[in-house]
DNA sequence: CAAAAACTGCGTAAGTGATACGCAGAAAGT
DNA sequence: ACTTTCTGCGTATCACTTACGCAGTTTTTG
């Protein structure tokens, strides 16, 4: 099933985008690709991603893990099909009218807001640049929020990959420290209260004075009380650092 | 060798550390911690890091799979040691007298030159934020170049994730492309020229206006001519960003 | 209508990988 | 000398990905 053609797109991605004519010869299919793929998601979404592996995805379908492989080619075909299924379609943006702040701002949090709905997306090793359905969607989405700034399609491409990189690497770290929490239940005594003390027990204060200056605050140590005030803090910058370009441009939407 | 102390830490990271007392009953150590964090590092750098396993770690040593995990727990300890290992000791940043700005774009471009130099690393999975030594080392660092701009305990914090999660979201984005460079040995006359042509080959015109846009620029078709030009388009916005927040402060370093 | 072609599902199998368990020997401590 | 701790690793289990090819289904072709 990686038969590419015309499009230089493995097979399945061409189903995923509707352009790949259906097979008419031989038996009716028992499977089809869209169900295989909502399987895989919600599998990850149950159980993480380590749990999809093709055998168990397989077994959810009432098939043989081999029957997969008519659909795709690879495991790791199917788990890029399915975080761009799991990353649905963009949001509605720039509404008539709205600024290419505001606009890339939804942008930018509607991106956050799937991927912590389903951070094992971030754990999905990719091997190429964006070629699905939803993913290319999301693109043209944010290039339209700052189409008419003076930017051109270079710089427009610059500024998509920055914020896209700027939520991904923000919800990752993120997740990061929601799974260091969640490990966290070790036994009682050797429990330390937070991220910062643990650093602060194999960190030395004289090799590492910035980093205990912070520690000594005691930010590593707890959660803000505002789950949105680091992603707001980074996109703010990011936003700040492009208005700064757009101003050069001596244009305004 | 899963035995948590007070640090908190796996064993295999207090000896990391240096902070881990050496067992003094016992034969002599044939391996070594290091030695085998060296072996995998090889190997990734020779092959790739679907490569490193830990029997191939053990064959490259000499040594049977089994005896790697009287100094490691899982694997993924491994990995996590070997991409802190590899990512070696931070930029002296800042000089004396050097502005922040100066030196946290000095400290960001030699994170992208290590992880250009072992794009492995950024395919490591990681469960936590980071409590190996060089990773926190090259977090003070980054702290030191914004101290004293007048940022807090938790804008500098904020600053640094910001900063290393452009650098290495730009040097992911820039391997992905790679990736697929070399991937494009396909059959000659199956060969698009590139990217944009691509997804013009699949994407609608008149649903993705702004992607075609972008695409018919050629951008998305070449690598452009200079290598650094993406990532000094990203860092400026990004170092925009900071120092219009800094300007807020009214103090300067 | 029969044969050929294309397709579907899947049984069998091979190769690989991570890691649990426990043995035997080495070296230090009592 | 005995006990304790540690090292290396043989054996084994389980799981995973995917190659190969068989048998049956369905459409196309002559």
């Amino acid at each position: 099933m990686d038969q590419r053609t015309g499009t230089g797109l493995p097979a399945s991605f061409e189903l995923a985008w509707g352009v790949r004519e259906q097979p008419n010869k031989g038996p009716k299919r028992g499977l089809s690709l869209d169900r295989i793929i909502a399987t895989a998601i919600a599998v990850a979404d149950a159980e993480g991603l380590r749990a999809v592996s093709m055998g168990r995805v397989a077994t959810e379908l009432g098939a043989a893990p081999m029957s997969l492989y008519r659909y795709v080619a690879t495991k790791d075909e199917l788990l890029t099909l399915a975080a761009d299924a799991a990353y649905g379609p963009p949001p509605d943006v720039p509404l008539p009218g709205e600024d290419w702040r505001s606009a890339l701002a939804r942008w930018a949090r509607a991106e956050r807001d799937g991927l912590r709905a389903r951070r094992w997306i971030l754990q999905i090793p990719i091997s190429g640049p964006p070629t699905t359905p939803n993913a290319v969607a999301w693109m043209d989405r944010a290039l339209r929020c700052v189409e008419g700034t003076g930017l051109d399609a270079g710089e427009r491409m610059g500024v998509l990959l920055l914020v896209t990189g700027f939520v991904r690497s923000n919800v990752l770290i993120e997740s990061q420290i929601v799974e260091a929490m969640e490990a966290a239940g070790q036994p009682a005594e050797t429990r330390l209260d937070g991220y910062g003390k643990r650093l602060a027990a194999v960190a030395d204060r004289a090799r590492f004075p910035a980093l205990h200056a912070v520690i000594d605050t005691g930010v590593l140590d707890e959660e803000s009380g505002d789950e949105n005030e680091d992603f707001d803090f980074g996109l703010d910058r990011v936003l700040d650092g492009i208005e700064a370009l757009i101003g050069t441009r001596s244009l305004r939407p």
